[in-house]
Order: structure tokens, then sequence, then C-alpha cells
DNA sequence: GGGTATTTGTCCGTATGTATG
DNA sequence: TCATACATACGGACAAATACC
């Protein structure tokens, strides 16, 4: 049994079973397939070509009833002998393969960014799409609220509250395309003069969307439990960015008394605001999730940032924050001249999404998921142990790999590179400079790849950094 | 192992397995069946309650999936360790009331934004959806360009030359969730010092928008052939925001010898811009439609604005900019690191919907209809020759019209509103404050109303307004 | 203790119902 | 009404693990 390079068009007039149908009628005729072979279940080839294994029924039931295929009950179907068949089938070139896109040499790649292709729920959101957009409500096309439409911040306030401890109503929260959109419209709130402190090392869209903005950003080192509060003060910053439910990129969940100690900061000075992103908070694999900062915070200090760009997928460009009532004045006066960001049609999908339950689902599916492969890895690194220590497990969909047999991060990446994988230096997340003492780092992301990738990716690891 | 109780009903609604599903996740969330336990087997189970095994099967599995249950081939099914997942329950965090909408008692309103109810090509939408999201394309759901899918882009710079004559080739199209949105990326390539004169009266939600963003606004006057290039020098303003195809509020066209003119302002000194909202061009009853002021601009100072927000619809938050290629290299270092706005499944939507043509076709239905009001509103207008003169005719969806009865706004306003209709005076959309000799004038916007209900506004109009 | 019957998850083809255009 | 596609439900065949003789 081989497996079928079908490319299926979906809109091509062609019915798909035909398309089926007729791909394997011209390779059992060509001899591509010969006499006896067993053809994939039809589950099996309804899941590689993503339709309904009806579908791939059909095409069967036609080719068995004209010869081509033989169907033995609970055990598959089979190609028959074709000689003697009459060809009539005089046109036609060669179906001609969409060209493949180039990875720079690289044959494997641990992406920090990214989510499993095929995690997204294609199936539920075509299904609410069609739902939306089948509703006769005409106030659907008009322009909505600024923050968002209130059905649905309401449903993002019941999650926030259930999965993250986040206290919060939907008049506190705003919608926006995409988190950097959202730091935008922050950066217009708290004004242009605020000196930001960021962790070092850190996210680095976010500063660089700060300095674009304008915003004087300072690094502040980070010890095993996060950004130090010491030098945060020292900083004479107004705004802390923290990420601390698993910090991007050294992974580190910081544990409550630091947490206290940020909002102690905070409260320490009227106009202090902590930013808190929490980013793929979503991926734990064991333990209780950590409620998030701003459910401690009792003095309204903290800005609360979430995305569905990690759970459901970067390009659907959902994202919210919570803003204390501090400075929802603020959000009123200035931000409220900007019209929503998120289209009407998609903030129902995401609404209908939550509240029925398939955000949960998707969830729980998508973290079994991510907990395979981050288990995967961990039992690579298991044989690795004199070459690397690990950071940042547990959590998120990215590890971080201090180098201990003396290689710097460029020698790693070049060698991985050599080989055709693709690593990331620990380097590029610090804003300024890196600090001293913190050692080499790789990070390893695996939301994009597969397991069998992971799993060649790692033997290939293991044997260039030996 | 216990024995599972459950009473499934065989014509609820609900399928067979899901009932399994939800009543063994709910005995696992609830700490009925505890991590470790075996379930029943897929056979025991069937024949407990009469399904078939793949029932049982299929939710099983699920379940699997979902990271409830563990499957040992040939052992069983084992419940998994939950601790940390997602339950979604009813809110019983803190609650607060939707804000009450007003009706305010208007029965017949006017309003200047919006579009024809029932207008937005919901089917067409649909079905390109549909399509979109059938496609099995694993980097639809990826971030993609910062400034936009590159089809996307050349479709829209295709649409520009023909429709519009604007010169622009892909690069230096970026697309953005409205025009706010792009106003605010906007700002920051041209640097928060500058000045910017817009014309007075202009678009209210523009200069709020800059203001918000810290910009200088200052009003110049406006002529019949709209703003003033005398006045534009002498404000010393370096960016100039303008309405050349149909200036809102007033409604005029821009003549080729003013904005020759504008151009040549913008020329004289180098780090100029002229940003160029053609919000609702698409619009025109008679005559060709006049290229935008984009197509006769020599040296790179045009920022073109367009949106489909009037074409289309407002809540899908698309518009598009053309960028002049001295700006590029500062979108490049400063704009492109924020991420897109728009989700990538919209992008794909409204580039077929470009490219396949439903966009014409759909513009030429929404121009017949909307002339018809036009129309119907300029019929009712001959009979009121003594009362006010139009403007702003043949070209948008709302007229100016000027009292001639030595009414004022407020009077007029009010007798509107006494009679439940809804009329807009023109001083709100003075930013600072209105000029001398302008007269009194009263906007009436007719996208979002029924022929039979202008008709019977009109009639209104016209009785309280004697 | 080694062969055998049974249990189990998994995979298979099949049939029918349902939604959409 | 009909074609297309997907959802739901059914029961048999198979191999691996296990229990039993």
């Amino acid at each position: 049994m081989k497996e079928l390079l079908i490319s299926l068009e979906h809109n091509g007039g062609i019915p798909l079973y035909e398309q089926i149908y007729q791909y394997i009628k011209t390779e059992i005729a060509d001899g591509k397939i010969i006499a006896g072979e067993k053809l994939p279940s039809s589950r099996a080839l309804s899941r590689q070509l993503s339709v309904s294994r009806s579908t791939v029924d059909l095409a069967y039931e036609q080719l068995e009833s004209e010869g081509y295929l033989e169907s033995r009950p609970c055990i598959g179907h089979f190609a028959c002998d074709i000689e003697g068949f009459v060809q009539v089938e005089p046109n036609k070139g060669k179906t001609s393969q969409a060209p493949k896109r180039r990875r720079e040499g690289y044959s494997i790649d641990f992406a920090v960014n990214g989510i499993d292709p095929g995690g997204f729920p294609q199936n539920i959101w075509r299904k609410i799409s069609r739902q939306v957009l089948s509703d006769e409500d005409a106030g659907m096309f008009q322009l909505g609220d600024s923050q968002g439409e209130w059905k649905l911040r309401e449903a993002i306030a019941s999650y926030l509250h259930h999965a993250r401890g986040v206290e919060a109503v939907a008049e506190q929260i705003v919608v926006g395309a995409g988190n950097d959109y959202l730091l935008m419209l922050l950066s217009m709130l708290l004004g242009k003069s605020s000196k930001i402190a960021m962790e070092n090392p850190s996210y680095d869209n976010a500063w660089r969307c700060f300095r674009s903005l304008g915003h004087e950003v300072v690094s502040i080192p980070l010890d095993e439990a996060g950004m130090k509060p010491s030098e945060l003060e020292e900083s004479g910053a107004r705004i802390a960015y923290v990420m601390p439910s698993h910090q991007f990129p050294m992974g580190m969940v910081m544990p409550l008394k630091r947490r206290l100690q940020l909002l102690a900061w905070a409260k320490r000075q009227s106009g202090r605001y902590l930013i808190e992103d929490d980013y793929d908070s979503e991926f734990r694999y064991i333990g209780k999730p950590i409620p998030a900062l701003q459910g401690y915070d009792q003095h309204e200090t903290v800005i609360y940032i979430g995305t569905f760009s990690k759970a459901i997928a970067p390009s659907i460009r959902i994202s919210y924050m919570v803003l204390p009532a501090t400075l929802l004045q603020q959000y009123r006066e200035l931000g409220s001249n900007f019209s929503v960001t998120i289209s009407k049609v998609d903030q129902k999908i995401i609404e209908i999404f939550l509240r029925e339950g398939y955000f949960e689902r998707h969830l729980n599916r998508m973290r079994a998921l991510y907990k395979g492969k981050h288990d995967l890895i961990l039992k690579n690194l298991k044989d690795m142990t004199s070459i690397c220590q690990v950071f940042g497990e547990n959590a998120g969909v990215h590890l971080l790999l201090k180098l201990k047999n003396g290689m710097t991060e460029e020698e790693a990446c070049r060698l991985a590179k050599e080989a055709g994988i693709k690593v990331y230096p620990l380097l590029a997340y610090f804003p300024d400079c890196r600090q001293a003492g913190d050692g080499e780092g790789i990070l390893l992301g695996y939301a994009t790849l597969k397991e069998d990738e992971i799993q060649r990716g790692m033997n290939i690891l293991k044997e260039v950094w030996s």
C-alpha cells in the first residue's frame, strides 16, 4: 500500500469524490497501482485529504462498480486486474504540483512561534462562521463598539475568571487585532514619556514595538524568580512589562513572593503600571495553572494582556486586554476614538467558540498534542545531560537549553544548521546586551513540528552536538 | 473499574457518542472517576448501553484527544490526571450590566455613517468564506506578512489603478483594520511632532484620532474648491489631510487646479505630505469618476487611504493605504514591527472578492441602490428651494443642506427631533470653531434608510421646516 | 510452564441521516 | 428535486496482551 498524493481542488467545479475517483483510476490504469495491491482505508485517506469518509467511500464505491477495485469487508480495498479494460482516455496532461516553499536549506525548524499545522479547529470555525454569516441580524455589518462587542467581552471576562483568576468585568476589556496593536493603544493611554522596564531577555517583538512608538526601554536583569524588584525600583521606570506565567524566552514561572514584590513596586508610586503579558498561559503540562498576576492586584495597577494567537491561531488576530479602573477614564478620552480593529463577524465567531465550550475542548486537545511533543523532546534530552541542561519545561511551546559542554550559541546554531536543523540562539532576545553569567542558551520551539520531525531533529542534534 | 450509569437518549438531538463523552468527562472532572482508574472496555460498555462499539470508540477517542483518557492497547482505557484543566462554568465572577442602548425616540435617522442594511453581500461572502476555510493550506493559520498578504496587495493595487487612477505597486500597500488604525500607524511614521492641517469642517473622527495621538491639528478654511493653499502654506503644517473626491461633510469635489496647488505645496518643502482620504469615492452618480489626487503626484508626497467600510461594510474592518516611496523605508524600520491587523482568512476572502469580479458587481448594485435614494431626496428637495439649498450631491451617501429661511441648525435639528427625525448639524464637524460666513447647514445621510423611510422623513421635514 | 481461549484496543467497510445550494 | 459532502451509527476482522488450563 502506497501513499496517494492527490491534490484536491475544493471549489474547482469538479466534485471531490470525482477527483479521487479519477486519480485512483489513472493510477491503476497506468500500472502505478498493481493488481492485488491494498489501497488506503477510507478513514486513512479521508484524514489525509481532509475530507469526509463518505466522500472517499463514494469514490471507492464507484471504482468498485467499474471493476477497478475489490472490497473485502473488514479488510480493505484492493486493486483488481484490469487487463483487457478499454481505455477511453485520449486527452490529458499531468497534474501539476504547486512549487514547494523553500526553507533556506533547513529541513527542520524548531521555531518558537507558530502553532501546530492542522491545530486550527477548521471544521468548527467553518460551522460557526456559516452560522454567523447566515444570521439575519442587520446590525452585524454596521460599525460596532470601539472596545469590542459587549457579549464577546463578557465571554472573555468569564473565561479569564475561571481559567486565569483574572478579576475583570466586561467594561474593562478592550479587544484588538493582536498584541502589537494593543501595545500601540496602551502606549497612547500611558503617554509617550513613560519609561518602560522589560525583562532581560524578553519578547523581542514587544520591545521593538515600544521603541518604534518612541518609548525609552530599560532592561532589568532576571534572577531565577524573574525580574529583580530592586533593579526595577532603581531603573526609574514607570511601566514594567512582565510575563509571570511563563517568561519568554527563559521559561521561568514567577513565584508568588516575587509577584507580590512587583505589585508592591507598582503601588508605591501613583501612575506606575505592570503590563502582564499572559501569552501562552493556556499550556501547562503538570500541576495547577498559576493564577494571573492581575488576580492578586488590589490597587488597580495591572494591565493584563491575553491573546488567541497561541491557543487558536496567530493569523486570526484576536487579542484582548483588561484595563485597571484607573486607566478606563483615559481610554474613554483617548482610546475610544479609535474604532475596534476586529471584524464583527470574527468577534461573533469567537464569542460562540468561547460560550459553547468549543474553546475548552480545543484547548484540551491542543494541550494533549503539545504535551506529547514536549515529552518527546524531554525524553531525548535525557541522553544529552552532558551537553545541556533544560529550563522552562512543563509549560508553553518552547524549551530553553543551557549549553554545558563549552559550546557557544553560534557554534551550536551553526552545527545544527549544517545538518539542516534550525534552532534559536538566546542572544537574539536581549534588547541591549546580555547580562553576565547567563551562559549560552538555545531555544527549541516545538509547536509547528510533527512528532517524527522532532524525533529526527533531536537525533541529529544529539549527533552534531556531541 | 466501576459501572457507568449512563442513560442515553436515542432521539434527543444529542448524538449518542456525545452523550457518552459528556458523561465520562463530567465523571472525571467531578472526581468520581479518579486518575488511573480503568474504564469499561468498549465492548462491555457498548453491550451495557446497547449501542455499537464504534459509538463508544468514538467517545473514547475524543476523550483521549482531549487528554481525559489514556488508551493502552490491548489493556484498556484509563482516566488521566486532569489537574490544571480549564473548566468553563457559568460566570460566578463579578457581574456587570450591559450598557443600555438608548432609542432616543427617533423613528427615522438620516445617519451619515453606516451602509444599507441588507447591502452586505452576505451570500457571496459566506460562499467565499466557506471556500477559504475549506482550503487545506496549512499556512493559512500562521502569522502572515506585516503589510498584508502579497496577493491581496496586488489585487488592491490593480483595483486602485483601474478604478481610481492610483499609481501603486504591491510593495507600497499596507492593509490595516480600519482607517483609524492606519492613521495610528501613519502617526508613528510621520513623527509625533508633525503639525497636521485639516479641512474646516472635516471628518470628526480623523481629527479626534490625530489629537489622541498627540498631534497638533490646525484647521484650514475651505473655499468652494476645497482647502485654501495660501492658508495651508501660512499654517506651518507639515501634513495636510484632505478628501479631494468628495469632501466630508461639505461634499465638494476638488478641481484639478486646486489639486495641483496642493501637490505644489507638498513639493515645495521636503518632508511635507498630503494624506488623501478617499473614503467614499466608489459612489458617483453622474459623470466619470475623478482620478485620485495620488495619480497626479510626481514627487512621492501623497499618502492614499482607502477603505471597504463604505463600499462593503464598516464592521469588516478592512482599509489600506498606499505609501509613497519616501515613507517605505520609514515603514520598514518602524511600522513593520507591528503585525498585520486583519485576519488572514478575511484577507483571503477579500482578495477573492476583488479578483473574481464580485466587488465590481457589488459596487454597481450598491451604486444603483444609493442613486435611487439620492435621487429621491433630491426630488423632494425641489419642493424646498425656499427653505434650503443642496450641496455635495451626485456623490457619496450624504447631502448637505444650507438653510436659507433664517432657521439655525439647532432649530432645524430640534424641529426634526420633535417629529422623530434625526438630522445632523454641520457644527459638529468643525474641529475648533466654524468659520465666519459658512451659514447654517444640515447633513442628511441616506445609506441606512429604506426609500419609503426617506420619503416619509422628507415629508415630515418639509412640514416642520416650513 | 507452555499452549490456548478470552479480552482488549484498533482498524476496516458499510448504511443511513442531514445540511446545503 | 437532486447532487454533494459531512455526521452519525453499526458490526466484523485482526493482533497484542492477558488469564486460564
